[in-house]
DNA sequence: AATTTTTATGAAATCGATTACATTATTACT
DNA sequence: AGTAATAATGTAATCGATTTCATAAAAATT
């Protein structure tokens, strides 16, 4: 690879001179300029990043951090953030934590020694401690799921009043034995959807009942989602509908009635979260919750940037959808 | 953040001690290397990638191109290259490419500005002139996909072997009218399967038939799956099993099925190739052929850490499996 | 024409780490 | 004891780009 230096020998002038032309400073000659470029042109040459961030003391970097690759949930927030850090001149790099806090740990590292100017964190539990302690030293953004330190920034939906909205619409359904299949991880999402669910259980004038609550395996998937509705359908007195935290846990639930005989929607509705592609690719199509995932990848990409640029942290909510499709109907007259 | 130089001065030594301490260079007395520790430990420091790299002309960085992370076919894949590149003392990054040769482009001047050693692709196009133009400079290793150019190195498994031992296990199930799901993609994978194919049909002494042959989307999507295997499913003679070339093609080909009242595997026998986690949610459980993800990803770092430090290239092909579940069945006596 | 201002360019310091070479201190050997 | 060999550490060059400051040339001003 060519240097600064060979082209200025090729060119006939300073490095001063390349570097200005490369950075498109003023006060550099037209003629010179074309000079320069053929040089820049011949030799093929492309300014080394090491030298360059080693100057002026920034990577323009942003680390992604992800939990898994697997969950398709998480496609379109990273779309967000790197269309967004590419139109910032920002490189993106997807950092892979499986759930592991010591490789998150390691990824931090990246900052410390200068890799990245910056991260956003789509893994974060409720009590995380490492979080606030790295965010004191380097900017962070975290996305959809949040500790509860409030002096991180971070950008989601309101899964609380998501959750509400959900049991107030299967309310007007006529459903009153409302399940709620939530999953046995730290994420702040999960406890708000509770909350929501026993909110409006509440406010409709329903007894929560502790039997009607089941939870998944930590990471979603849909063998516990199977395994935890059963255990909500085998109940002497049922729940005609479950809300479920996720599309996963959803497709359990449908699989867990079909197992047990029972149809959906006609004996038991059921309503999923976050709107992945699979949720229309079984039958019944699943009525779930759809986040805005690019704006939320998009969102915290440009606080991010604002951050590195030396803004304050904040907090940002983004607008969900429920959307109805087949696998919701109103309870069957008894 | 704490440089060389501070650690140096806080424990009364030069820079050049730090350094050797840092990289645990012999001849450093254990009471100096004790003094060094603790000043690093004090400073909290961490040494600077740009400083290091700059020096030593390396970044331990490799790339990995990545079609999209929807698909769940790569999360292994992924996980074998991370683990292997991490034991090696190397960082990954994934770039999404989009199936977009300029975004691609783009990642490959990460290459040339230093910020990565080398790369491992797995999106290349059967006629993707760029790729080899690429090796020709930097260390690159394709995983899974290949272009014909053999001047660079690739690990795969023998996607033809596997489409004929598939067809060669339908035929001896007494299936006759096989037909085949491809896609209208240039991956060398997809032709790879279509010749195997139609080298079992004719060593079985079946004639092929074109109208037995569809295709879907590029991508595999789910949609075009059931389009493709509904025409299929549509002629006069329709096939009495179908070898689709991805299980998302053959989830839709089970779909299609059910949408013209035909039962899986009673009326028709569906195989699938990648076996992903979803072809056990659904009934029936898919056949398919199985890909040693994992392994993949993890040869395909050996190899391109071995090319970094000046090996040949080389190809390399894995041992894939199929894996018989619920999908395939012996033809019915007519 | 002489002086000031502006413009274009170059020389050299700088970023943080590594490392060849130099130097000093210590040990071993005759 | 005096010299050679070895060990421990320091000095300074280096990697490639950016940028401050200096300088030379051109243009503008009086």
């Amino acid at each position: 690879m060519s240097t600064i230096s060979e082209v200025a020998k090729e060119a006939g002038v300073s490095v001063a001179t390349v570097s200005r032309v490369i950075n498109q400073s003023p006060s550099v000659t037209p003629e010179t300029q074309k000079r320069v470029n053929a040089a820049i042109a011949k030799l093929n040459y492309h300014p080394n990043v090491w030298g360059r961030s080693l100057r002026r003391q920034e990577s323009r970097m942003l680390l992604i951090f992800v939990p898994n690759i697997t969950n398709p949930y998480y496609a379109n927030i990273i779309s967000g953030i790197e269309d967004t850090a590419r139109r910032n001149h920002y490189n993106t790099m997807v950092c892979v934590t499986n759930v592991d806090k010591e490789r998150a740990k390691e990824y931090f590292d990246l900052l410390r020694c200068g890799n990245a100017d910056g991260a956003i964190l789509l893994d974060t539990t409720k009590n995380d401690k490492n979080v606030p302690r790295v965010a004191k030293n380097f900017p962070l953004v975290q996305c959809c799921e949040y500790c509860t330190n409030d002096s991180v920034s971070h950008v989601s939906i309101d899964n609380f009043e998501a959750a509400k909205q959900v049991v107030q619409y299967l309310v007007s359904l006529g459903h009153h034995r409302i399940g709620f299949a939530g999953a046995a991880n730290n994420f702040i999402s999960t406890e708000q959807r509770e909350s929501g669910y026993k909110k409006a259980l509440e406010e409709a004038g329903i007894e929560s009942n502790n039997r009607y609550i089941v939870y998944a395996d930590e990471d979603y998937n849909f063998l516990s989602g199977i395994r935890a509705v059963k255990e909500l359908l085998s109940l002497k007195e049922r729940p005609s509908a479950v809300f479920c935290i996720s599309d996963m846990i959803a497709l359990g639930a449908i699989r867990a009635a079909g197992e047990l005989g029972l149809r959906v929607p006609e004996d038991l509705t059921v309503v999923g979260f976050d709107d992945v592609a699979y949720a229309t690719m079984f039958k019944p199509m699943l009525t779930t919750v759809s986040q805005p995932g690019y704006s939320l990848g998009k969102t915290s990409c440009s606080m991010l940037i604002k951050q590195i640029g030396g803004a304050d942290p904040a907090d940002v909510f983004l607008e969900h959808k429920i959307i109805l499709r087949d696998s919701s109907a109103a309870i069957a007259v008894e």
